[in-house]
DNA sequence: TTCTTACTCACTATTTATGGTGAGGCATGG
DNA sequence: CCATGCCTCACCATAAATAGTGAGTAAGAA
């Protein structure tokens, strides 16, 4: 019953510590629920790819040769959901998606799918994936079916990866202050350094100090890099 | 049983279209599952914020009024968490912390609680939570059997969010042109338009046109202003 | 207590950004 | 064919941001 395989499935990715346990995990899922690929895909909070799964490493060697990514309806339309999406209700309606998809089911992935974004604190990004190749009908009554227990594996599968991204990357968290917080949140928001100042009730040469420390902090260029990266990082929300 | 009650909640809440109705599901998970309270509070792409749930409002404006959201464990704990969390777990150290927790309880809040953050594909933020008065032991051992159900609930309280607010700002997306977008994009990692010009091949008068006409497209203020708001939107990636 | 971190302010010359307008070329779609 | 939107470039005066250092206060942690 799909409850003990949801249990076993958590019960290991529970002791997963590395890509490779990733990897097994996701192998497992791809049995115990009888599809044919499942993958994982994620973008860390400084922009690096990684991906596990079932997929054939013809197919991703094809898939990075073909830039496929930035075509790819699946990564596309994803970024811009919330909500776990069957392949069937994205667009592809672009000649390049299109080709992408023949050349996909060509490598035996596909074409039905189910995908589920998620996103993490510091702009991590990440796609859950779920391949196969039956009826359109026999699909959606699978994924109808199946969608809850997805959600939760894909949370598991994220918590992983995002456990093992803050194991490389041990906290190099630069914290900001409040002060600094405050004054890149308002020049987000528009404001200018006479303008924020004011709003802070604190001089205009204070404030350039607290935009001074947080671009060093950040390790930002100017401003508006710094803006962006307190954005990236989650420090700041305009 | 659980999963009765879960589909339940489900079926109602997929009915839901208003803020009062989110409201209403709160209240029906909180009996339901028999927790004290039931809150589920979030900040939409342009960052207005937003509750619905089951506090008393003296709390709730007992909560504005003494600047909680910017002492607020949960909230700034959760901020940079991906996984859900037993308020027990955040850092309570500080003294406006102790003091907001002991104030919470006297509104009949807390002490325990759980929380699960997630994050929406325009930089929207939400937190779903549930507030008990339990023990610490007892607590322990209700989320350990309902965790599950609540990521699912916490999923579908996000949706229901998000199709609200695409209903309010029916897409008043701003389309970015290619070059504009590129021009955003260099800017936010900190070049300046000398060497985002050059980086384009194309003269600095020329870029300096993509900036003005981002801007008047984003409504933004200034450079910086654009940037972040392309970046909230989802327009371009740093 | 002592040490650290955050917060506050000042000074000045130099570099960059801003705002508005005008204009030609090129592609697309009604 | 003509309108629209995109891409390209130029000019110029003014406003704003930048860089680096020094220094005092206050609060909190060790």
């Amino acid at each position: 019953m799909s409850l003990n395989k949801l249990v076993n499935m958590q019960e290991s990715l529970s002791h997963a510590t590395t890509l490779e346990e990733l990897q097994r995990a996701a192998e497992t899922i791809r049995d115990d629920y009888n599809v044919d690929h499942v993958v994982y895909h994620w973008v860390n909070s400084v922009g690096e790819r990684f991906g596990c799964g079932t997929y054939t490493s013809e197919w991703v060697d094809r898939y990075l040769e073909k830039d496929y990514l930035y075509i790819d309806p699946v990564i596309l339309g994803c970024f811009h959901r919330f909500d776990p999406v069957n392949w069937k209700q994205l667009d592809w309606s672009s000649k390049g998606a299109r080709e992408m998809l023949r050349d996909a089911c060509d490598y035996g992935v596909g074409p039905q799918g189910f995908t589920i974004p998620v996103r993490g604190p510091k702009g991590q990004y990440a796609l859950f994936t779920l391949a196969d190749s039956r009826s359109d009908d026999e699909w959606e009554t699978f994924i109808e079916e199946k969608k809850k227990d997805m959600i939760l594996v894909s949370h598991t599968f994220n918590q992983k990866a995002l456990e093992l991204e803050e194991r490389v990357f041990q906290l190099e968290a630069a914290q900001l202050s409040k002060r600094e917080r405050s004054t890149l949140t308002l020049l987000a928001k528009g404001k200018n350094r006479a303008q924020a100042a004011q709003e802070l009730e604190i001089s205009e040469n204070t404030l350039r100090v607290y935009v001074e420390s947080a671009r060093h902090k950040l390790g930002a260029l100017n401003t508006t890099h710094a803006v962006a990266r307190a954005l990236a990082a989650g420090q700041i929300v305009v």
